[in-house]
DNA sequence: AAAATAACTTACCAAAAGTAAGTTTTTAAG
DNA sequence: CTTAAAAACTTACTTTTGGTAAGTTATTTT
C-alpha cells in the first residue's frame, strides 16, 4: 500500500472521494440546484416550482423531484387525496443542504464584483 | 410590479436567481466538482488528474479543463514548451471555490452517520 | 357546457457524455 | 538503434440524458 501524508487510510480516502463524487454528481444534475434553492424558501406546489424556475419543463421537474424523493431529501404531500393538489417540501436532511446553497450564492456574489 | 417580502427588487431577485442557476449548472457539470476538488490540493498534471479521478475519460477531462480555463478558474502552465508537459492550477478565483467544496464534503460526512 | 388549471405521462428529437481508436512528441527499455 | 510506453490530446461513433410538444384525468372557473 502507498504512503499518504494524512491520517486517513487509502481506503478511507477513496471512499470519501467516491461518496463526494456521487453526491456532487447528484446535486449537480441539471436543475437540481435551483429546485433545492426554491424549496429552501419553504414548501412549494408543483406549478409554483415551474413558475419560479424559468426554463424548466414539467417533465424534468417531475424527474428531479422523484430523484430527490428517492434520496429522502424531499417529501411529497398530497394535500387533497383524489385531487390534483400536491406539495413538495425538503426533509430535515434536505434542509441541511442550505449551507451548500448559501456557499454557492456567496461565491456568485463575490465573483460579480 | 409585484410586491416582494424582501429588500430586493423583482429584477434583482431574478438576476441573482439567473446567476445562481448559471453558476450551479456550470460547477455542477459532470466531473467538474471532483476536478476542482483535486486541484484544490495543488497544481496537477493531466495524467495525475486522470489517475486520481476514477472513471473519467481523457476526452471529458480535456473538455472540463477548457471550460474552467474559459471561466478563468484554472490556468494551464506549459512546463516545457514543445514538450508534452503541462500543469493545471486553480487561479485565485478558482481557489475561492474551496468553501463550496468543503460545504459539500461536510454534508456528505453528516449524511454518512 | 366549454375552457382552464394541476400534475403528471408518453413519444420523439437534439445535445451531452461515454467509449474506443488514432496522433505526435518524448522518454525508457532491450 | 529500434521498439515500446507515456503524455496530452483529437476524432469518430454509440449511448444516455435533456428538451419540446402533445396527450391524460380530474377538478375548478367562466
Amino acid at each position: 500500500m502507498e504512503k499518504s501524508n494524512c491520517t486517513c487510510t487509502e481506503n478511507e480516502i477513496s471512499k470519501i472521494c467516491k461518496d463526494f463524487h456521487g453526491t456532487i454528481e447528484f446535486i449537480g444534475k441539471r436543475w437540481m440546484g435551483i429546485i433545492i434553492y426554491q424549496l429552501l424558501k419553504g414548501p412549494k406546489r408543483f406549478h409554483e416550482l415551474v413558475e419560479n424556475i424559468p426554463g424548466i419543463s414539467d417533465r424534468l421537474l417531475t424527474e428531479r423531484l422523484r430523484d430527490l424523493e428517492k434520496e429522502g431529501l424531499v417529501s411529497k404531500k398530497v394535500l387533497v387525496p383524489s385531487q390534483k393538489k400536491v406539495e413538495y417540501e425538503l426533509t430535515p436532511g434536505g434542509k441541511e443542504l442550505e449551507a451548500v446553497i448559501t456557499s454557492i450564492l456567496h461565491w456568485v456574489k463575490t465573483r460579480q464584483k
